[in-house]
DNA sequence: ATGCCATGTTATCAATGCTCACATCTATTC
DNA sequence: GAATAGATGTGAGCATTGATAACATGGCAT
């Protein structure tokens, strides 16, 4: 029984586990595959046996970060105590703050997403899912659609990036679904 | 007549010209100190006189953006020909599409705002020009006014990041307005 | 004219993404 | 059960890049 085996045995996963960490703790240009290989405990070169590139590793990240967004959009689908407008609004924020390296990572332009078409298919079927369940709201036609999409993800990057002043003790929850529900 | 004098003349103006072709045309990733230094003909050190770092120059890049920005606000200001709103908006889209990298740097979390008092000086002058040229049309309230640019703002990204589809051929100014009026 | 100091140069360092040759393990096949 | 092949990890090292230090140059004030 070697305490450390020369092979890991599921590296691809820790490696987007650990990855995942340090993007959160560090943002994107603090993830290094040294600081990585070092925190799964392994050689540096050993990443680049299950991601041909830092922007592979990224993408795979990105990648996630749509799966589990896409499951907690179909999440509120079945879930009838909320308007799925608003219910979607504020889950798509509420996944921006709770993750906002990964968000922000999900719609870099670090990643080319015409390039990338796994990314591509992870991020289109979101939306699609997204579609599907505003879609009674939004039989009124694809420009209310999309201004009410467009709001949302607004209401996001701004609330990310700290451009919204928002005061000390203020309820961001209440203002957000304020911010959805504004005709 | 030395053809090449030792002394630049005004190497700080022209590193920030010559860094936003490069910015617009590679990405930000692709803008690199020693390629920008031979683009004006300069030695690969010479950049650090003006500029602390590279992110000192993105930061000093995104800035000029915001001056630039804040100045088209203006000229919507005196412009009675829009409904202000409505020409904010379209202003505002028209020119992140125009200039999409520099967009991008403008709002990147690579430039950490809150440690870089000059950018957030600039953005917070050209969001308060924002809110002053639509000021009449935002009195119903602070919410109405954030849902308004988190619409505009999301859009701009939306389209920028490609995430919207649009038809080939389709007019994408009225697709904006449309999207901006959109009650 | 002289001396100061801003500006530009050359040389160099450390960190990083990436590759290659080699080692080790796992699994298939006989 | 041994042999072999392919997959996975290691170690050494290369090229590039951001950054710094010591030195060179020249504009400018006195």
């Amino acid at each position: 029984m070697s305490n450390a085996p020369y092979h890991h045995g599921n590296l691809r996963q820790a490696l987007l586990e650990a990855a995942l960490v340090i993007l959160e703790k560090q943002g994107e240009a603090g993830l290094g595959l040294r600081d990585l290989a070092r925190a799964v405990g392994v050689s540096p070169a050993a990443p680049y046996r299950h991601f041909d590139s830092r922007a592979a590793l990224l993408e795979a990240l990105a990648v996630t970060g749509f799966q589990r967004f896409t499951r907690l959009m179909q999440a509120i689908a079945t879930d009838d105590m909320l308007d799925p407008l608003t219910g979607m609004g504020r889950t798509y924020v509420k996944f921006a703050l709770d993750n906002p390296n990964l968000f922000r990572l999900m719609f870099s332009p670090v990643l080319r997403r015409d390039s990338r078409p796994g990314l591509q298919m992870a991020a289109h079927a979101a939306f699609e899912t997204l579609r599907q369940v505003t879609g009674a709201d939004l039989a009124r036609g694809r420009v209310a659609a999309l201004a009410a999409w467009a709001r949302v993800h607004g209401l996001a990057v701004l609330l990310l990036d700290g451009q919204i002043a928002v005061e000390a003790g203020e309820d961001i929850e209440a203002l957000v679904t304020a911010i959805i529900e504004q005709r």
